[in-house]
DNA sequence: TGTTACTTGTGAACACTTTCGCATAGTTGG
DNA sequence: CCAACTATGCGAAAGTGTTCACAAGTAACA
């Protein structure tokens, strides 16, 4: 138990995190692993073997209790907590991510909002004020980020990588398409829609 | 050959295919299995079995020409042409979905955008022409819409859906947070970064 | 031409995932 | 209280994915 997760399940039990934490929103107190698997593309039995190799949090004949399975899904990710961001381009992406309830729902808070248009700079996007992209690395470590965000035009975003990357930071997420070059010990997650479009196409046509 | 492909080798072949998209336009002819398996976040050896299984594309001691490769690649997953795609929604997601070169890049051409509300109905987003929410079944019929990407308020989502499947989608993207019920045929497809950032978190907290 | 440095392609071993089938346990309604 | 129904948990088997180690090709340059 005490052994790391192998990226598959890890993947699947953020899924089944998703799922819940919506469902729990839209009033059920129950779900059947028929239900989660429906949601998140996976076999039902295959639901039920990642949740029994952690303990029986099910009721045969019932389902699993929404509230609780989401307390131990989040247990096995120690993610149960709040944890805090930071978005690097204040344009018509990075509004929509500020004002999304997205992040949220599932702990994370956007500390900080960066822009370099001394325009946008002051003006407020959701809940916060544009901060200059001057001050990324600075203010990253001082409000304790650990996650950043990256939402501005292709050619900027090698930029804003490095000035995150400065800020200490080790997680990376890219909307963009650029390819960016960082550190060993730093992840890039990229947001690409189009990748996972392909994929879905693939299966449509054949 | 005529067998459809495991769901990770044509995941990855998508990924890959990113990655080659995004490098050729930063001028390189050639690529190693150790450069794309950086950028996609995967094992140099599961890249090269990956594609060893569908010929032998790569030259010893230099790697692989991105040009080829790509249309190989193109060929394996079906989908080299211009696919259409049809967008509900056109606020700050949906602007900004609608003027990324993200889609066009990979062959997606998004043929309309739609709205309800009146106000941005007849505006331009990109290249488009705001429509109004009533057509989107008849208009994504007429356009030979193949995906549609929802990109509405969460308790829009629903309703997006089931327009669009009206209009004889079956592959749908979806941004926001909801659930969305569809028939059996469709596959809902949600984007989701909370839910990645969740995963990315465990493997950095271990 | 010979040497050095590089990178692919693949056999073999191992680890993980996925699915089937069914025993088991809880629920509901008569 | 019993019968019919539902849904979990899990043994076992088959299918995939992942990694190592290395032979074999290619290029560049002295
Ligand atoms: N992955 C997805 O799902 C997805 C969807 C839509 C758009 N995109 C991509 O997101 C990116 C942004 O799109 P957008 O529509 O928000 O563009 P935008 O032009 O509306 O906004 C970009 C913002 O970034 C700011 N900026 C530029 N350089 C900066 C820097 N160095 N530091 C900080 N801020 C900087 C600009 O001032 C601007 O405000 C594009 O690359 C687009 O292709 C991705
Ligand atoms: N997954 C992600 O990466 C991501 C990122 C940012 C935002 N989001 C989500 O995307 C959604 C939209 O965000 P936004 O910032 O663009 O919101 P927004 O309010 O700017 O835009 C929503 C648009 O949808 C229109 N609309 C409402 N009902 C509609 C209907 N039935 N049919 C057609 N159009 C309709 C509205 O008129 C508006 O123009 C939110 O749910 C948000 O949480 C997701």
């Amino acid at each position: 138990m005490t052994d790391r997760l192998t990226l598959g399940v890890a993947a699947r039990l953020s899924t089944y995190l998703r799922v819940l934490t919506q469902y729990r929103k839209q009033g059920s107190e129950s779900i059947s692993s028929q239900e989660i698997s429906e949601y998140a593309n996976v076999n039902p039995t295959q639901v039920r073997r990642d949740l029994s190799a952690f303990g029986k949090f099910g009721k045969r004949g019932v389902g699993y209790d929404v509230k609780s399975l989401t307390s131990q899904i989040q247990g096995i990710l120690h993610t149960g907590g709040t944890h805090t961001i930071a978005l690097v381009g204040a344009g018509h992406l990075g509004s929509a991510i500020a004002t999304s309830s997205i992040f949220k729902e599932h702990g994370f808070r956007i500390a900080a909002a960066f822009d370099i248009d001394e325009d946008k700079v002051g003006t407020a996007v959701g809940d916060l004020t544009v901060e200059h992209a001057d001050g990324i690395s600075a203010r990253c470590r001082e409000l304790g980020v650990v996650l950043g965000v990256i939402a501005v035009p292709p050619e900027s975003a090698q930029m804003a990588a490095e000035a995150l990357v400065d800020g200490g930071l080790s997680i990376l997420f890219n909307y963009t398409e650029t390819l960016l070059d960082v550190p060993e010990d730093v992840t890039v997650h990229t947001i690409n829609p189009a990748e996972e479009m392909l994929y879905a196409l693939y299966f449509y046509l054949t």
